[in-house]
DNA sequence: AACCTCCTCAACCGCTCCTGT
DNA sequence: CACAGGAGCGGTTGAGGAGGT
């Protein structure tokens, strides 16, 4: 055993305290931050800044912006509401069908599937999912999470009764983490979900009408 | 008019993942 | 390689509006 001296433990000593002081500051000036609603003052604030400055280093920006939020908050607020790209509105019967083949294929991953879908948050894609399109087909007799005719599901419960399998290489998993994947147009997975999808829509169409080729 | 129930959706929370040191 | 801090995700909550009684 190394004698490392009443010096070294003393560094340690204090070295825990600051840890444990500034973890307990901050816990309290994010109980101090502002939450609930959004006021336009604030947004214009954010957008302002945001316009200015650039997206990202959320922790230090509402200090920058003058605002007396949390930065996850300010995120959010960004990414769900303020954002230019984002298209507000009813969501198209084109987009819930698509909403529909993508969570067939991909489950609850929110931003996955909203990666696929341009001006559509996570956020908004999830509460249509919970509040209508779940409900749609359950009337229509399919089990919302394994998109199979209901009382006959049995498919694996820790993929969100997902049956469909990747192939080993291209999972979500394997390009670029599980959760994080955006869905940009030029990777690997990208491209095959394109071709499941199109594979789904040519089922489809042959099943309408069997003298219709696919390409 | 008052009350109740249901629905929607913005926002929060807790966790995991990613990245820099 | 280990750790800490930041970013991002999905599940959940609750305020407020709409509709019914």
């Amino acid at each position: 055993m190394v004698n490392k001296g009443k010096t070294y433990y003393l560094m340690q000593i204090s070295s825990f305290l600051y840890k444990l002081n500034t973890l307990e500051w901050r816990k309290r000036a994010e109980k101090m931050m502002k939450k609930g609603p959004w006021t336009p003052e604030e947004d214009e604030l954010l957008s302002s800044y945001i316009k200015r400055e650039g997206e990202g280093r959320w922790r230090t920006l509402p200090d920058k912006a003058g605002l007396r939020r949390c930065g996850k908050s300010c995120r959010l607020r960004w990414m769900n509401y303020l954002r230019p790209s984002l298209k507000r509105g009813h969501i198209s019967a084109d987009e819930e069908d698509l909403i529909v083949r993508l969570h067939r294929l991909l489950g609850n991953r929110w931003s996955l599937i909203a990666g696929r879908i341009p001006g559509r948050t996570d956020n908004e894609i999830k509460n249509y999912w919970n509040t209508r399109l779940s409900k749609k087909l359950i009337s229509r007799g399919i089990d919302p999470r394994t998109h199979k005719p209901l009382l006959s599901s049995s498919c694996d419960p820790d993929r969100n009764g997902i049956c469909l399998s990747f192939p080993e290489e291209i999972s979500p998993e394997n390009v670029g983490g599980t959760s994080t994947v955006t869905g940009s147009p030029d990777d690997g997975f990208s491209s095959f979900l394109d071709s499941l999808i199109n594979e789904e829509m040519c089922d489809e169409k042959t099943n309408i009408d069997p003298m219709y080729v696919c390409s």
